[in-house]
DNA sequence: CGCCTCTTTTGAAGCGCTTCATTTAAACCA
DNA sequence: TGGTTTAAATGAAGCGCTTCAAAAGAGGCG
């Protein structure tokens, strides 16, 4: 019945902010983006006609305008994965202190849209990009020495190493399993995983190799599997019993859902148990490593730290586009439970 | 040392473009967005001047001269939730058909963020918005009866009705899961899920509770937690050996999570087992659900679909604003698996 | 009261694109 | 070949904002 603007219909701009409040135009972007250059009697004015008039400002106009954004990409190669829900975690948690936004696209594990997602984030002029990509999909990227949007890589490394980037060292990760599985006595050792063109896979491969051999006494073989979900591990666990039980006292598995598998087939051997029989270390530290039921000891990837540093590296890249690419690598730590030390660990 | 474009320095535009080609600005618009319109040697030129200059549209530019967008913001109130992962993943796969993109923020179940991140989709103008909250976190939001951009809901009605929405009944999957109990034998049900506040875990409980009703002889009494997670399922599980193994044949855990709990403490006790002793079973359909070492039986939501539904729904909405908001109701599955079945149940 | 300084406000230019009324070139037909 | 249609190319207007030089207003002081 009344005038009132109409219910969410056109959406208002700022020169009817402006004519509302009886100001320039000017004095209405003013209010928003230097309040301090506003009177006081003013800016009340002008906010109280947004408030009245619904106004929300246009990004797009306003980034088209200003030359910057304040949004930053997130390319991440798999939702499904909790790593990379932690990486975009802590690259959030970064980001939000310096008042920026995260965009997140899924690539769901198929790089043709790692890629078209990657324009796509081009073309929305954002003011970042954080790259997460599943081992070597980069490399079909179609510019992938020079790309114009500042851009840090996340768990994996530049071939040119033309983008910082930050990486966890997957040999020392496999280092420290095996070793913690010397340490515990056992000393004919087995590594679960594959395939071995995964780049992460084989690293940690041969860190647990490399700290086998410098341990006279200890062994290592490899059992290299199509993949690292619980269906590998469940396979691999049939091989291994078809081995002969006692071949092995120890299992270094590439991922905790392939250690996970291990156990289930392993567990329903009667008299045989994890971990007195086989002590099995896992990888990633999934969120189901602590919470099922045999606690898996693992290797933690420190996922949420990654995202955070990559939001550093990414803001100081904005900074200073020119500057050298600077790369950090991060350790993964070992957290030993059940599935290692038995009884001697307790949840909690 | 030559003049060759600079390394992704300054980002050429569609006048850089035209220049580059010698044609006019239109020329290179329509070249993009109306091919058909331009002759075959002029766009060959153009084109060819694109990929030479490296020229990426702007699209902040593009939506703002065109009055829309081709992007879709989807608020996810947890993404470490892989329910909303698939309805992600099902409104990306509708959304792709029509060659709109998805851009995913994470509310990390913060309703504040919640609403900061409606409202950066707001400011950047996108197409249309799908919003997965939290039970009921939308009663924060500011604007919750009209908002600008077109917004669909899902796994969450709107009170008012105001938007077009996705839900699953479930109340239907509550007696989905108490019926199944029953039709195996089981008499002396319990429900174990809280807090009773979550809508979603009332209407479960309502759904076993009538369902049981409606069978003289079975009963139902409900434990309450303090949420959904492994460890209120352990919590839970305690608490049911406190009033003694054999007061209940079987019990309707309110998440999968939970379940799973419940069977880590129910299975330590010789001579007790999960399900002959006990039935369990969860909901959710958790990826974990049917890897664990006993594969729990559980009430699927269709959170893929939920995603496509919802999608299609958003479409229906830009296309005409004003129509009547339509919501749609999905049924859940009931999977049976060994937590109730046994031995019946083989995986695969 | 008048002059000078500092604070506010103004409004036009321009960000990179789409659109569309015009102009120009090509094609067709008698 | 001249006139008419149709296809192609042009370029100016305008999307909603930020910026910034210039104008206007407010104080301050002798």
């Amino acid at each position: 019945m009344t005038d009132t603007p109409p219910h969410g219909r056109t959406k208002p701009s700022m020169a009817d902010v402006a004519a509302h409040a009886g100001v320039a135009l000017g004095t209405v972007s003013n209010t928003l983006n230097n309040p301090e250059k506003v009177r006081e009697a003013t800016r009340r004015k002008v906010l109280s006609s947004i408030a009245e008039l619904g106004f929300v400002r246009n990004d797009a106009a306003r980034s088209l305008a200003a030359g910057n954004s304040t949004s930053v990409g997130l390319v991440l190669a798999d939702l499904g994965n909790s790593f990379f829900v932690d990486i975009a975690r802590g690259a959030e948690r970064a980001l939000r202190r310096h008042k920026m936004d995260v965009l997140i696209v899924n690539s769901d594990v198929d790089p043709d849209r790692e890629v078209h997602n990657l324009e796509l984030l081009d073309r929305s002029r954002v003011a970042g990009i954080i790259l997460a990509p599943l081992d070597t999909a980069l490399a079909k990227s179609p510019h992938p020495e020079n790309r114009a949007t500042p851009t840090v890589l996340v768990n994996f490394e530049s071939p040119s190493l033309a983008y910082p980037g930050v990486t966890v060292d997957e040999r020392h990760g496999g280092a420290l399993a095996a070793s913690h599985l010397i340490a515990l006595g056992r000393r004919r050792l087995l590594f679960v995983g594959g395939p071995r063109f995964l780049t992460a896979v084989n690293q940690r491969w041969e860190g647990a190799e490399q700290a086998t051999a410098a341990h006279p006494g200890a062994s290592i073989e490899i059992l290299e599997t199509r993949g690292v979900n619980i269906r590998h591990g469940r396979d691999a666990g049939r091989q291994i019993l078809a081995r002969g039980p006692g071949t092995y006292d120890a299992i270094v598995a590439a991922s905790d859902l392939v250690a996970i598998g291990l156990i289930q087939i392993l567990n329903e051997v009667p008299g045989f148990s994890v971990p007195s029989d086989i002590a099995i270390t896992g990888y990633d530290n999934n969120h189901f490593a602590s919470e099922s039921a045999i606690p898996i000891s693992t290797v933690s990837q420190p996922g949420e730290e990654m995202g955070a540093v990559a939001a550093d590296l990414l803001l100081e890249r904005i900074a200073d586009p020119a500057a050298a690419a600077r790369s950090v690598t991060l350790e993964p730590r070992l957290l030993p439970r059940t599935s290692t030390l038995g009884e001697m660990w307790r949840r909690d």
